[in-house]
DNA sequence: ACATATAGATACTGACCGGTAACACCCATG
DNA sequence: CATGGGTGTTACCGGTCAGTATCTATATGT
């Protein structure tokens, strides 16, 4: 039931302002201490600076909590995007690419499940600022899911949409609680088996 | 960023032994309020007695945790056992019933997810006693629900049975981060839908 | 009635928590 | 050269944490 109070100081961007600095640092330390786990003091130290500046730039730590969650909600927003330049007016193919992007993640030996999903088990408390993030993302990422397999011409698009979102987030949450021996292939099996099964009938 | 210090005396069986009221209210509270939110003093004051008592019962917090766990995982597998004995010979009645009790676990609006879980989230600590006991369980569970879809005749029971436990524990990991509207009907409907598409083929 | 074991009560330890005050510093702009 | 904002440093605050020592009370079995 030990927290982290020290932390060997992290040497990434050492020219970077000290919001960025901290702000990577604590997601860092948060993912893969917890963020009950992590004092704000660890934080300062390993971006190279001080509580009291880490105050100056943040109202709280509830408030760097938040900012943390924020900052992963656009970097995953991102990814969307990219998928959907990368393969523009092909759905099917920016489907598969989160697909696998999603299993590679599951499969790192560091992968400590989604970091928005595990704040809000971490943080029970109904009015947390940092529910509010978690909520709004989860929310807007099952509605990208739903339009991606809509626009692929699938049927049922929410349903299945519903499928291989809660199939990943199964298997995120259950790859740290168990080996994930092979894992990933039968992931990649499983939700294109999925996506198969709502193929609009040839004709 | 609050953690619980003092928690209304819960009165169940005031005559029983300590160490029985203690793992009763611990269990309430380290579900409702997650594990590190929850301070020893709490769990003793609500169960009636004190904190010296307590550490008479228990070596230690990570211990007691621990033994809240083991508790959880042995109700689960009673949970397992009086679906057997209910519906004896039909592996398929035992399949749908585990199902629907689940989705109904996930309907409850007091629903936090899956209490082993949620530990393996909040104790990173790689040496953890918790984080043993929930790999036990999680692995037992698979086990369970593998040898079940195979008794049931299903094909491929092992891909059909990481479908359903992924499905299922991603719908309680999800439940706690968006709402919860219409989804029982639609698990329900999706995880028979998995388990008809294993259907051996009619000859 | 006595011995023993279990439980309650209170107070304490040392450590850590989130958050703040006061002050010295550096470096850019004027 | 002055001035002022962002930064670093140290010390501190009240509070909570897990865990322990000591002593009293009660119940049980003989």
């Amino acid at each position: 039931m030990s927290t982290v109070r020290s932390a060997v100081k992290i040497d990434r961007d050492e020219r970077a302002p000290p919001r960025e600095r901290i702000l990577a640092v604590a997601a860092d330390l948060f993912y893969r201490n917890g963020i009950r786990g992590v004092g704000v003091e660890a934080i300062a130290e390993a971006a190279g600076t001080n509580k009291m500046t880490l105050y100056r730039h943040f109202d709280s730590k509830d408030d760097l909590v938040a900012e943390y969650l924020r900052r992963l909600a656009s970097q995953a927003n991102s990814a969307w995007d990219r998928r959907a330049t990368r393969f523009p007016d092909d759905p099917r193919a920016q489907l598969r690419a989160w697909l696998t992007e999603m299993v590679e993640h599951i499969g790192a030996t560091d992968d400590r499940g989604c970091a928005l999903a595990n704040a809000a088990v971490e943080l029970p408390e109904p009015g947390h600022p940092a529910r509010r993030v978690v909520e709004e993302f989860k929310t807007a990422q099952r509605e990208r899911l739903i339009a991606l397999c809509a626009a692929a011409g699938l049927n049922e698009p929410d349903m299945l949409a519903d499928e291989l979102f809660l199939l990943l987030e199964g298997a995120r949450v259950t790859a740290q609680c168990m080996g994930r021996e092979r894992l990933g292939d039968r992931l990649v099996r499983m939700g294109e088996t999925m996506i198969s099964a709502h193929e609009p009938k040839k004709r």
